[in-house]
DNA sequence: TGTCTAATTAGAAAAGTGTCTAATTAGAAG
DNA sequence: CTTCTAATTAGACACTTTTCTAATTAGACA
């Protein structure tokens, strides 16, 4: 099935956001009428009407056809329909977002890194999880480091090798077992 | 079915008709996220990523959890659902508009009537078609009048009854058979 | 307890929207 | 052809909305 896209929606959206609009489309749902009628049946003037149908227009919402001095004005209910179906349903709003998944990630490591360097370990949770799923990477898997082999390699990026040895432990990314470390896969570890 | 009342319906297009709280909805389909996050990944500043939530929140559209020292919110699919689904059909449009449907009719028959009397016959086919439903009300059903009959009845209200005469003959709101005049069912007139 | 972090609230600037009046256009009817 | 009527367009004004910065609050953690 076509999902609309997000710019469609968004108009859509816009168009129907109005009082006077819903009532329009209200009105018309139920018969044809010129804009004077309509005007004098929603308490507003002829220009502010004409506007509103111009914009419903837009969508497709509404028809016009000429009748002898007037302009009758409908609504084409299948537009309607298609619309309001092809509308949100929660899984085709999350396929409209484009925004990029991992910018919050790379903009964390953007903060806390600096030629190659980290220059400070994140207070909360969530951003030294980060930090810490990128230290990790600087392992490789399937091998077994000494502690000292740790500590030389966590050095290269922050001094403090001993809180980031521990808290690697801590989030299940590394484990140790008789004196050696090595890297768990991501399934095991915590989540953030 | 319980369909929602024309505030609500108003109100949710307002809160969607936004292109970024579409893309926070967009976003926290897929998963929960912090504010801060949220921002980064629109590229707006947190203050007004609370602002829309606040107003998501208000439609019970969006629910917040604390966790650790963060705000994570998600977005409530059933809520989405409910009233996606509780929407416009053009049914249920057209029974949110209270209008009052004859307000143009009497609007018309405000102008044109003074002190009971017709001021001007009105130039424009709908219009004239309302005075004449007015005007015809004047006799009485199942009752033939000679023509001196009706052009007295007629004067009451304007002096050119011969015009208006004609016109209820030719409305066929009115017949003429052998010099006498009677009224016909509303089902027999002209359309609009 | 005090400090730090994330979130919210307050308030202001800028952009957008709805409605009006006045002017113009298009078309019907004399 | 001219006149009249309904609709539209143009332009102005008020109101609302979006976004920002700065200030405040609430809660975590040392």
């Amino acid at each position: 099935m076509e999902s609309p896209d997000m710019q469609t929606l968004l108009s859509f959206f816009k168009i129907m956001a109005n009082g006077s609009r819903l009532k329009l489309v209200g009105v018309l749902a139920q018969r044809e009428c010129s804009v004077e009628e309509l005007a004098t049946l929603l308490s507003l003037k002829e220009p502010t009407i004409s506007h509103h149908l111009a914009k419903l227009r837009e969508l497709g919402l509404v028809q016009m056809r000429p009748d002898r001095n007037t302009h009758l004005y409908c609504l084409d209910t299948d537009a309607l329909n298609t619309l309001n179906k092809a509308m949100l349903t929660s899984t085709s709003i999350a396929s409209l977002t484009d925004v990029e998944p991992e910018a919050w990630e790379k903009k964390v490591l953007r903060t806390y890194l600096e030629d190659n360097c980290l220059k400070k370990i994140p207070a909360s949770h969530k951003k030294r999880w980060i930090i810490l799923k990128w230290l990790v990477g600087q392992f490789e898997p399937d091998v077994t480091y000494p502690e000292k082999a740790v500590n030389e390699i966590i050095q290269q990026f922050h001094p403090d090798s001993a809180t980031l040895r521990r808290e690697l432990i801590d989030y299940q990314m590394m484990q140790r077992e008789n004196g050696v470390y090595w890297r768990l896969p991501e399934i095991a570890w915590k989540t953030v």
